[in-house]
DNA sequence: AGCACGCCGACT
DNA sequence: GTCGGCGTGCTC
């Protein structure tokens, strides 16, 4: 009889022991790393194995019976358990709720059909060698050091590869992966992008280099079937290329020798519920763990990375041209709106742009980062403002579906015909969103094809694919779009981007607002420009309308000049003792009344000793009520990792004994305070 | 987190 | 008289 320890997904800060007997004498012992059947309560779970032959506490009558040993599945190894036993500590959780969700739901089933189909499928694929792989372009001089330097590693290796975009990354990607897959036989390389389904692109050209060779990937939007077999073919060696979104990073990857974390400064690597993990900084730390080579690849890279390139931490790789000989990067200007005054919030600067590139055949690309008619809907006669009765917030007008909603709560209602306190009908809208912005649009170019691309306008399943699929055939002359339409997609006839409404993230509290902003601005400028230039034609042109041309956030855009920008970022931030020269850790507490949040976070505030630990005061959020829930914050902070990770340990034990009836969780590393 | 047990209010 | 609200207790 063997007492075996299994890591179970649940919110207990430990491990189950359970009782293990072969049924039949020749039955094989089971080992660590695989996954159990155990009851538990009065259900039953699958676990990781995490320890067998443990000498247990656990008096003999509370002792189960392990169920199964999913033994047709090799077991994942010492150093997969040892990845999320470093991320449960990290973050604070417990191991099991790092290990088991991670992996597909069909492993985690009662039934192991899927797993055997899954399995019989794999067998049956044979590599095909026959395959001619796509040319490999020429690389440039800096490419081609930098994909050299990358494969040439030895060891823990991290690179910052920065490069604006256009300046051919994933090439430097993909050469660095083909020198690596050439040397080592059974090597796997793991590409981690934003959001996969915005570079398809990607995909195909990894596809298409490298025929002879198992690609899988891995994000939220794959089918269950299709998630269990990428998964399995990450696990069992045979996928060679795994691409994948942030959840990739706790894919089962034995034979892991290069990390690829593409745009590494994009919010999406941060998980923002659950387990709140960075994928980044896993990765960093799956490389040196493993003692492989990792890039980190980025036009605006985040400060800690850049923060770690200056002080050579990170090994910096810079590509200056873009690697498309004739292609220029666009010029960009700004426009000053005090001078041109905005009709409909578009500049007289701007529609003169957009005609001229009407006239010549090319298209224009408008971005707003606000979707919807209008922000707000307002009564003039009695000042009443269209506040969602569940949140703090507004409800925004909604043209088209002639409703109000409120985007933190889903909440619609039909838009009033009057003021429902003084019945004044002459309602305004204020601000104005993607909609509006459409519709100013096409009353001043009734001729012009003009596209909306946001969340609104792309809600069905496959419609933002087939909306950017018109552009990219030349269908529309004027684009309009959020946030959705800066990343991946390359338009080829796009000459001209227009930016809305920027201002906003100038003076926001956050202090990492202005961060993002640049990055945005880059990453959209870059939509524009990508090929290279028609004979005869014009350059590419970015314009950005704004209030405060001074800024010196637009003077680094202008002159595409990161360096400069990120170094004083970087500056103030050590002076203003900020991020990355200070550690952060968040305290959430939600409840119906605010004052059962505050009064937990009061209490945990002294829950116990902590020299060396700032401990703020507890503050309601921002956004204080969300669909009817009162949530505040208590912010702790301190210049030592290790010391904060310390103190950690000891107050969430704390934490654990205080009653409330207060919902709480704890961040670490948090990103949005 | 689930899930069950348990003890008080408004419904067929 | 029961359905169901969520408090509280337990999970090897």
């Amino acid at each position: 009889m063997t007492i075996i320890r299994v890591a179970l997904d649940t919110p207990l800060d430990f491990c189950f022991d359970y009782r293990w007997c072969a049924e039949h004498p020749d039955a094989v012992p089971p080992l660590v790393g695989q996954l159990a059947l155990v009851p538990f309560g009065r259900r039953e779970v699958v676990g990781l194995i995490v320890a067998v032959n443990v000498d247990t506490e656990v008096p003999a009558d509370k002792l189960k019976n392990v169920l199964a040993i999913r033994s047709q599945l090799p077991a994942l190894s010492g150093q997969w358990i040892a990845l999320c036993a470093f991320a449960a500590d990290y973050y604070q959780r417990p191991l099991g709720e790092v290990a088991i969700p991670g992996l597909p739901r069909n492993l985690r089933a009662l039934k192991t059909v899927a797993l055997d189909r899954a399995l019989k499928k794999l067998a049956k694929i044979e590599a095909v060698h026959d395959a001619t792989p796509a040319a490999m372009p020429v690389l440039n001089l800096a490419q081609q050091e930098a994909a050299d330097a990358i494969a040439g590693a030895r060891g823990f290796a991290p690179h910052l590869l920065y490069g604006v975009t256009g300046s051919g990354k994933t090439e430097v990607y993909l050469q660095a992966a083909a020198q690596i897959l050439a040397r080592i036989d059974d090597a796997q390389i793991l590409i981690l992008v934003p959001e996969i389904n915005l570079t398809p692109q990607l995909e195909g050209s990894i596809r298409a280099r490298f025929p002879g060779i198992a690609v899988a990937t891995l994000h939220s939007s794959l089918a269950e079937g299709e998630r269990m077999t990428h998964w399995l073919a990450a696990h069992l060696g045979q996928a060679r290329i795994v691409l994948g979104t942030r959840l990739a990073i706790l894919a089962s990857l034995p034979r892991l020798q290069l990390i690829v974390i593409d745009e590494e400064h994009d919010p999406s690597y941060k998980q923002q519920e659950g387990l709140r993990y960075s994928a980044r900084d896993l990765a960093v730390w799956r490389a040196h763990q493993l003692g492989i080579a990792i890039v980190l690849g980025s036009a605006t890279p985040s400060l800690e990375s850049w923060q770690h390139a200056q002080t050579g931490r990170y090994r910096k790789l810079e590509l200056r041209q873009r690697a498309v000989a004739a292609a220029v990067l666009p010029t960009v200007h700004l426009i000053d709106m005090e001078r041109n005054k905005p009709v409909d919030g578009i500049t007289p600067v701007l529609i003169a742009a957009l005609k001229l590139r009407l006239q010549r055949g090319e298209q224009s690309l408008l971005f707003l980062n606000r979707r919807g008619y209008a922000p707000v809907l307002a009564c003039d006669a009695c000042g009443w403002i269209s506040n969602c009765s569940r949140c703090t917030a507004f409800m925004v007008l909604h043209k088209p579906e002639h409703r109000l909603r409120c985007h933190h709560c889903s909440l619609e209602l039909r838009i009033p015909r009057s003021c429902p306190t003084c019945g004044n009908v002459d309602l305004q809208p204020l601000g104005r969103g993607t909609q509006r912005v459409e519709e100013g649009l096409q009353a001043v170019f009734p001729e012009a094809r003009i596209t909306r691309i946001d969340a609104d306008s792309t809600r069905k399943k496959g419609s933002a694919q087939a909306a950017f699929d018109t552009v990219h055939r030349g269908e529309v002359d004027i684009l309009i779009g959020t946030q959705m339409v800066a990343k991946g997609h390359d338009f080829k006839n796009l000459t001209l981007v227009g930016i809305l409404n920027p201002d906003t993230a100038l003076f926001s509290q956050d202090y990492r607002a202005s961060e993002r902003l640049f990055a945005q601005l880059m990453q959209v400028a870059g939509r524009a420009g990508r090929a290279a230039q028609k004979a005869g034609g014009s350059a590419s042109e970015v314009l950005i309308q704004t209030r405060y041309p001074q800024h010196p956030l637009y003077a680094a855009v202008l002159n595409h000049d990161y360096d400069h920008f990120a170094t004083e970022l970087l500056a103030e931030r050590r002076q203003a003792h900020l991020p990355p020269y200070l550690y952060q850790a968040l305290l959430r507490a939600e409840a119906r009344e605010l004052e059962t949040a505050i009064d937990f976070l009061t209490q945990a505030a002294s829950a116990v000793e902590h020299p060396g630990i700032t401990i703020n005061d507890p503050i309601p959020m921002t956004m204080t009520r969300v669909a009817n829930v009162d949530r505040a914050q208590l912010l702790i902070e301190c210049p030592s990792r290790p010391a904060l990770q310390a103190f950690l340990k000891v107050w969430l034990a704390a934490l654990r004994t205080i009653k409330t009836r207060a919902k709480w969780s704890l961040e670490v590393d948090p990103v949005d305070i």
